[in-house]
DNA sequence: TTTTTGTTTAACAATTTTGTTAATACAAAA
DNA sequence: TTTTGTATTAACAAAATTGTTAAACAAAAA
């Protein structure tokens, strides 16, 4: 027996539904399509998790560290000097979302337009305020002593997250638009944006 | 009878079903809900439009140069001198954007995973590549003459998008984590953020 | 007025999708 | 080796969703 055929079929079940929900969305995904391409009768699904509603939010809960960790790892390592904080809390940030691209964009379709069913994840999100409180300060005292200048943090977080999560949800799109004129390759490009997103937010904060 | 009474049929079921396909997606929409919402019986929709399918076909050719340009306004006036020519495409691009803020989350959950669907779309984008090619001309000159650092447009213009529409998307979002502590409401957000992406534009590009 | 054309409705049909069940195989424990 | 509980299948049922039709109706044309 292969190592995929050790998997059981309840393991083969969830990691095809992730994929088919993140691809697709709750709405356009079938529970016939993740039986069949998780090599199972459809009625294994049912009796491993009853409804489509039921699957999908078990995935939900098993993202949802690396969910509150998409937005929570932007803030950095409060341990560190200003600068040093944000080139990592940066890069760690970007860092996350490339290795979990499709996650974004479910969050933007799934979440957004339905936030009564996500208010767990709101609520968990509520300790970003302390962080969030601790790095206005951090900055505050960097401008104070002239080593920057005093910026909004809420604006400083908005122009990181979307400097990093747009790119890498629409990179396709905007390779396919820009064609053959540049000739980067999807690697390529994010690569270069991580490195961009630190510099922009580098010149963001330097006093002129 | 009233302004909205004289509208036909077929009008309201249009406007209907805009507003339904773009905040729940094509998966996400029903039919009968639109006719329900539009005061007519479903038949009629199909009397109309025959199929859900030629329903949202229709919709899509409607809002197509809307869609092309929430990509081509970025890049701007070309008859204007470069750092007009940018704070004017930000600007406007911005505003396109927040005029229409369901938008671009429609683009990224429907255009990107059926890229068949829309060929015709991207086709039309081609006519960037003419303007993308005359502004990094712009950028080089202006560059040589020492007024402005050299910069790569593809990285320019994916941050001139990514800094617009991501927060016009998620403001709700961002709002919401942040909560009390920054007293901001939607609308000062977003004038701040079209403040803010300019900022960060210039920036970018001016000389150390 | 009669005809014609396009609009509207209600009832129904078809399809798609989700969910259930009863029968059976299987594996582990007693 | 019976027993017990779990896993599996195929066939079926129910629900939801889309699409059709025939007949009534209204408006305009002849």
């Amino acid at each position: 027996m292969s190592e995929q055929e050790k998997k059981s079929k309840e393991q083969l079940i969830l990691e095809v539904a992730e994929s088919e929900f993140f691809s697709k969305g709750f709405d356009g995904t079938r529970t016939v399509v993740i039986a069949q391409k998780a090599g199972v009768t459809h009625a294994m699904l049912h009796y491993y998790f009853r409804t489509k509603e039921q699957l999908f939010d078990r995935i939900i809960s098993d993202k949802f560290e690396l969910i509150s960790q998409m937005v929570l790892s932007v803030l950095g390592n409060s341990e560190l000097p200003l600068i040093e904080r944000l080139r990592e809390g940066i890069a760690s940030h970007f860092d996350l979302v490339a290795a979990n691209p499709l996650l974004p964009r479910f969050l933007i379709t799934e979440m957004l337009p339905h936030p009564e069913r996500y208010h767990f994840m709101y609520e968990k999100l509520n300790s970003i305020r302390q962080l969030y409180t601790d790095l206005q300060k951090s900055v505050d005292e960097a401008a104070a002593q002239g080593v920057i200048e005093r910026v909004d943090v809420m604006m400083l977080l908005t122009s990181i997250l979307s400097l990093n999560v747009f790119p890498i949800i629409s990179s396709q799109f905007i390779l396919q638009m820009v064609g053959e004129v540049g000739q980067f390759d999807q690697a390529q490009f994010l690569a270069a944006r991580k490195q961009e997103t630190i510099e922009m937010i580098m010149r963001r904060i330097t006093k002129k």
